[in-house]
DNA sequence: CGATTTCCATACACTGCTGTATGGTCATTG
DNA sequence: CAATGACCATACAGCAGTGTATGGAAATCG
């Protein structure tokens, strides 16, 4: 990612078990690594990712890591993938979900339900990665990509809520740049609060 | 900042030129030093700022920074207070005197001109600063406290806009995490777009 | 103009982190 | 049950970055 992190082409002298998340068993997998290294990246950031905390963390050696991975950029590589593998697909489908009756009132109880309980969607990991690509090029790409994408999902739901095409298009950016912004400051507002004022949120976002 | 960088207690020996921006001189001040970590902090986060490659740039060796600073955090901590300092006043200043007259016409004139030529205000640095407070609790105390004051300050704007409290509240936090949001993911549309949205803009988040 | 202060260079010690080489210990399979 | 492969420990080399000690040059002041 940082000097010569191109694709996934590892060389490593025979091919470990790329499935089976056991996390349980003593043995360490290729997944149980890439998961402690997004943990790491959420609390402390990229360069926070190094390998010999993350192996001290799991009680093992570094001797580990060097046999499920050929070096840092690896890990990193494959933190990235993991992103836009995971935290795409439910909020795009939460969006097309709420678009499909073309009625407002399904909104909260399918895209908003997804900033809520953080269970298919996690923000916290979606905010570490926009960090990280704000010093690097090849992470900012593929994060503007996925901004694109996710952005036109919500514009083609107002389109259904009987937006024109330009207003739907800015209706779109301020509903996913406002999210973004507000996770991005921390949110720190109680759940009673929130509550009291959801209705407002939506006047001005939705109508 | 990260260990033991408290306040701006500095022990050295003599006391240096508080001020006195001479960047064109050949010996170096102490807010040649800051700036230069400001530049070094926009382009590679707050782990990139690094007194050897700060030395390197500048075109003196360490010996020099050690003599400006203590140590790093209290360079890192200069920064913050710069910012702090630089990035916040010129910002409510501009939304009161949007807010002054009551007239929504006057609010691209004023406020929206700050992100526009970003003379005045420094959307970049606002966003490594946000960025760096993802993993620094102080920090983000600090970054916490600048958000609440602009949002607060938004939200009297729409009051004297004609909003109740609490709409104006809400308003308040839309349109500052918007804008959060907005420069978070990093701006690519061109300004032919951007005039052409404008009004719609305008439209979905003032009225 | 001599003396003090300001600023920077040089050299050194030390730590944190990466990557590599190699051997050991389980588990699995023929 | 011997042999192979999967997984990890140990030990080493090396770089990058911090901080410190000290001396030297330039500026400034009495």
């Amino acid at each position: 990612m940082s000097s010569e992190g191109s694709a996934g082409t590892l060389r490593r002298r025979t091919k470990p078990p790329t499935s089976s998340s056991n996390r349980t068993s003593s043995r360490l997998s290729r997944e149980d690594w890439i998961n402690a290294a997004k943990t790491m990246l959420v609390e402390s950031g990229i360069d926070g990712v190094k390998v010999d905390l993350l192996a001290k963390r799991m009680n093992v050696t570094r001797g580990s890591f060097y046999w499920h991975f050929e070096d840092r950029d690896a890990l990193l590589d494959a933190l990235l993938h993991l992103w836009e593998a995971s935290n795409t697909e439910p909020m795009l489908a939460a969006i097309k979900a709420a678009g499909a009756r073309g009625d407002r009132e399904d909104f909260d109880a399918t895209v908003g339900r997804l900033w809520i309980d953080e269970t298919e969607f996690d923000p916290a990991f979606d905010s570490a990665i926009r960090d990280w690509a704000r010093t690097d090029p090849d992470v900012a790409e593929a994060v503007h990509r996925i901004d694109d994408i996710r952005v036109a999902a919500f514009a083609e739901m107002f389109k259904s809520y009987g937006f024109t095409g330009d207003e739907a298009e800015v209706r779109g950016r301020i509903i996913y740049y406002h999210q973004v912004g507000y996770y991005t400051l921390g949110i720190r507002e109680s759940s009673a609060e929130r509550k009291r004022l959801g209705a407002l949120y939506d006047k001005v976002l939705l109508y």
